[in-house]
Parts: C-alpha cells; structure tokens; sequence
DNA sequence: TAACACACCTGTTGGC
DNA sequence: TGCCAACAGGTGTGTT
C-alpha cells in the first residue's frame, strides 16, 4: 500500500533504471487505467525520452521530451524493468519497451493505479485542482496554516489526515502512527486539537514520514520498490497492525475499531478521546 | 460546502 | 478440503 516514503523509494529507482531511455513501443491492456485519452497516449509517447522522474505526494511525474505522465499506484500498483524476456504475469497492465530493448512494466493485481498524460507544464495544473496539501517537509509544512486548518473542521482528525489536502502523502499506515506518536486519538475532532498537539503533531508527521523514506518504505503486505526490493520501515512501526500487542509506552493492549471504513490501530491509554 | 457512504478490484484469511 | 463472506485501502463520485 503505497504511502508517501514508498512512492519516493519507487521515484528514487524509476529516475535511476529509466532516466535517458526513449520509448519506442507502449502497450496497453487495461485501458480504463489511463484517465487521458487510450489511443493518444499509445500515439504520443512513442519516440519520447524518460528525461525524469519526481514526485508530488503520492503521484509519480514521468518527466518526457514534450509531456509531462502523472501515475499514481493507488494500492498495489508496482513498476518492473526487464532487460530482456518479459515472463507471463496475469498482472502486467502496461508496458513501455525502450530503445535498448529493456521493458519497464506497470503491475497492479487490483487494478486501481490511473495514469494521465498532460502536456509539458501542466502538471502544476492538474496538482491544484486536486487540492494537494504541503510536502510534509519543514520547508513546506507551515505549522500555522495547518492549524487554521484543523481549527474549520470538525472531522475526525485521522480523516483529515488521510484526505490530502492539509497535507501529502499520508495513508492508513502513517496517520496511525503519527497519530499514537503525538499522543491524539484517531476519532478526535480536528477543531478540538490544542496548540501544544498540533506541534506535537506536526513534529511527528515530518519525523515519520522522514524516517519512513529513509528505511526504504514499509513492506506490509506486497508492496516493493523498483528495483524489487522491499523497504524495512515495518520493523520501526509502534502501532499499526498490532491489535492485542503491548503499546510500546504503557503496555496497554492496542485495539483495533473501524473509522471511515479503514481499520485504525490506537492505544486507549495513551490516546485517549 | 461538509460529511459520509460506497464503488472500484482481487488475493488472502478465517469460519463453517 | 472446499466454499464463502469479510477484509485490506487510496481516491473519485454520488447523496444527504
């Protein structure tokens, strides 16, 4: 389930094995992936150069010689570059061949990835009619701003968290640990959120999400990076995932209880409602 | 406009 | 052993 630190460790591979490589083939199986048009997206990016690969929250940005292709991996989608021989896989949806031969392959079991190719420049465009918050970086993560956010809403915090217009990159794993880190139950209102835990919570999104990318990403369930690695950040997890388990601060068990139809991990001890 | 429910999708898991 | 329902969850869309 790809978060914010896996999508960067997917970002950091992709920009390494593909940066240079000029698409000369584009096969499409799963067409209802691609969000722009099917047939002009197989058309344009023939001939085109992989000049980069960056990031904007969750979205990976192919940056080619006249297009700018937003791929977003939803929940399980996964890229694979073959040298040569491309073994059969059910859940091989795209694929690009290069000018050297090499395949890279778009995998994704569920099928909910998207793709959408924009002209050179727009982007930016389609970033902001998205909504998206800040990178949850100190650069770019105003506190203040953030806290005029939540003081509008009366949302369940980890809601808010996960809807990525306060800030990018949170998903279901992280919202829960930033959440048991800063000591705030998951179902508080945002508006309820007093100033010393807004820092708090602040301070703990930047440093988790730091870790996380540092550690490659969690590998909870199938997710791995472009090169098929798997990250380490599920050995640094307190909380997600260990329902019954001690809390790691006051030993009290961890439940699990349901919030927005996603499974939410918290300590009833530490964090109280 | 905000809040909420549900659809999308398929492999895995647990209960019977 | 086999069947079936529940579950996993990021985002878009529809409803209230």
């Amino acid at each position: 389930m790809p978060e914010l630190p896996e999508v960067e460790t997917v970002r950091e591979g992709l920009n390494r094995l593909t940066s240079g490589k000029v698409i000369k083939k584009v096969t499409v199986r799963v067409p209802k992936m691609i969000k722009t048009d099917p047939i002009l997206f197989q058309e344009n990016l023939v001939d085109q150069e992989i000049l980069s690969v960056s990031r904007r929250g969750k979205y990976l940005i192919f940056h080619l010689t006249d297009y700018e292709l937003i791929s977003h991996l939803r929940m399980e989608g996964k890229y694979l570059l073959f040298l040569d021989d491309i073994p059969e896989n059910k859940h091989f949806h795209l694929f690009w061949t290069f000018n050297d031969n090499s395949t890279l392959i778009y995998q994704d079991v569920r099928k909910f990835g998207t793709f959408d190719l924009c002209d050179k420049g727009e982007a930016e465009a389609f970033f902001k009619s998205k909504k998206l918050g800040p990178e949850p970086i100190e650069a770019d993560f105003d506190v203040k701003v953030f806290k005029d956010a939540l003081a509008k809403s009366r949302k369940p915090i980890k809601l808010l968290l996960l809807d990525q217009t306060l800030v990018v990159g949170l998903g279901n794993i992280y919202v829960d640990e930033v959440l048991w880190h800063a000591k705030i139950h998951p179902k508080r209102p945002a508006n309820s959120l007093k100033q010393k835990e807004i820092d708090v919570l602040h301070q703990a999104i930047i440093a988790t999400i730091e870790l996380a990318i540092s550690k490659g990403g969690s590998t909870i369930r199938t997710y791995k990076n472009a090169l098929g690695k798997e990250g380490s950040m599920q050995e640094y997890l307190r909380i997600y995932g260990k329902t019954g388990s001690s809390c790691p601060r006051c030993q009290e068990a961890i439940q699990k209880s349901k919030l927005g139809g996603r499974g939410t991990h918290f300590c009833p001890n530490c964090q109280v409602l």
